[in-house]
DNA sequence: TTCCGCATGTAACCAGTTACATGATTAC
DNA sequence: GTAATCATGTAACTGGTTACATGCGGAA
């Protein structure tokens, strides 16, 4: 059980929509706990049931009303609980792994391809953090408390894009064929 | 859906029981697609019933009769097709990661040693990965194949522990405070 | 007029985990 | 005698995905 307490931590740092967190997960804390909105909403019933949250209509113009949800006492007790308790290993599941692993009872080429394809993604992934990095934590070393640790968090993220695009370079440069001279441009 | 296939991809290296197979995806596979027995056991028979292998019953002196599977021809087919589609994109779970970036809402040192014990246990796996590099494969400019298939996978295996291993240092060097001098030791 | 962003949800389904169950053999 | 390894499974549950549904406002 996870997604509750990602939630927790997202809330704890800001009071927000079941749309506003699912955006979120999308982005910064989406590198290592991802969510669909329907999954949201549904937790975020659960957790309000439990009374770990409070929800609040907050009517806006020109668009929908939505539901802002703040941590109640109980919920920030259970977020602490969490904290305490051990973590479970982590957890990288690639397709494209296994994907490489078989790529002899297949179509190579179109695995590679594929490897390719990623490469780029997760390199426009990782400028994406760099240029996020730049932006929101120019200077590191004065940062303290919740915005070091969110920096913190980006720089895995950081770190294992760089990883990934490290490793498909490595798999493209060894099973590439040498593009023969004078072709395709 | 993809343990079907991360079977499918073993079985082509392998004929294999139920239990062989879970056992290889708690190491060398089991980086990037992990599995129970009891889910492999389920999903073997699903792919039995589908057609994609069949199971032979090989009686064993001294231990328990096994399952082993093969592939069939449409399991073959199958495999070659499931190669060519796109790979959806990796997705990496981490626990930690939430709680570090939580760590202001409970106990920091709590945390921090949980990081400790997880870069403990990686460093552990990242050492096991390269003493089977360095023996299973241990001239890799020779590889072809399968083999450098695999090598490849492992190497994959290595550079994510590596970038881990290098994240819970910079977690580490950053939020410990640095301990008094003069105290334990 | 068509699509995108905002905003919230339900229902059906699927994949995976946890707990439980059995039983022989071998090593400490 | 106690635990680990080999070997196979069932049952109940949980967490997450996919498909479907609605409806307004603004931009192209």
């Amino acid at each position: 059980m996870a997604l509750e307490h990602a939630i927790l931590v997202s809330l704890a740092e800001q009071r927000s929509s079941g749309y506003e967190l699912a955006r979120r997960f999308d982005r910064s804390i989406g590198q290592f706990w991802s969510a669909t909105h329907q999954q949201v909403y549904k937790v975020l019933g659960r957790m309000e049931q439990d009374g770990w949250v409070t929800a609040t209509v907050v009517p806006q113009e020109g668009r929908p009303d939505k539901k802002v949800y703040d941590l109640t006492a109980a919920g920030r007790v259970e977020l602490a609980g969490w904290l305490a308790l051990p973590a479970q290993p982590e957890v990288t599941r690639s397709d494209l792994a296994v994907k490489v692993r078989g790529a002899a009872d297949g179509d190579l080429d179109a695995v590679l391809a594929e490897v390719a394809r990623h490469r780029a993604l997760h390199a426009e992934r990782l400028d994406s953090y760099l240029a996020n990095e730049k932006h929101e934590f120019p200077d590191p070393e004065s940062l303290t408390g919740r915005r070091l640790h969110q920096w913190l968090v980006l720089r895995g993220g950081i770190t294992l894009e760089q990883g990934l695009i490290g490793w498909y370079d490595e798999v493209l440069g060894t099973l590439r064929k040498p593009t023969p001279r004078k072709a395709t441009s």
